[in-house]
DNA sequence: ATATTTGGTTTATTTTATAAACTATTTTAT
DNA sequence: ATAAAATAGTTTATAAAATAAACCAAATAT
């Protein structure tokens, strides 16, 4: 039977944005827009959600005075993922 | 590197069907009803859009009065998914 | 007869994704 | 030194998508 997909995790760009921080410590936003390809605005939107809904941390600080910030999954974020993956298998088998 | 994902597959009742369809030689409207769960709108309106990217092709006749929509994917649509799949695994390993 | 269900489609509404515009700082070029 | 462009973002507006609500015609049940 087709399982539920996590509509957080089911969008291209977050989906690629957890799908970086899987697999690294943390990255962060000037590294995530050059591997996704992004604009600046669209990750941040999507930064913002994933944020919220406690699938990643994200510290800003600043570098100097320039902007800098980090994101890092949780471990809900990780659950969320493994979840989400395992769903989708029901589909694409 | 992450490869694009094919926006008309990335929906997860358009994609429903697609991974129904592929298993079968053909689905009613009424059998896809039931296993997506979906309401009768939004499986017309995907419905048509995948036909109208040529994935699937829609029979349209009647049994009795009563309309009957048979749907059954194309070679193209077997195409696309296999991609839309392969291109998935970038994201999920 | 009339109310309900079936098998849909069309249209309207809500949600989502994306882009465009903006801020602040910093670098680069003139 | 100053103007122009680039960096690192955020906020707001717009386009696109998903979904639901309203509808139609036929069939069935009350």
């Amino acid at each position: 039977m087709l399982r539920e997909l996590n509509p957080l995790l089911h969008s291209e760009l977050r989906l690629a944005v957890m799908s970086i921080l899987i697999g690294v410590e943390s990255a962060d936003f000037v590294f995530l827009r050059k591997q996704t390809g992004a604009t600046a605005g669209n990750l941040s939107v999507q930064i913002d959600k994933l944020q919220r809904a406690g699938y990643i941390e994200v510290e800003k600080s600043f570098r100097g005075k320039m902007p800098c910030t980090v994101c890092r999954m949780t471990d809900t974020g990780r659950e969320a993922f493994a979840e989400y993956v395992d769903a989708l298998k029901s589909y694409i088998g």
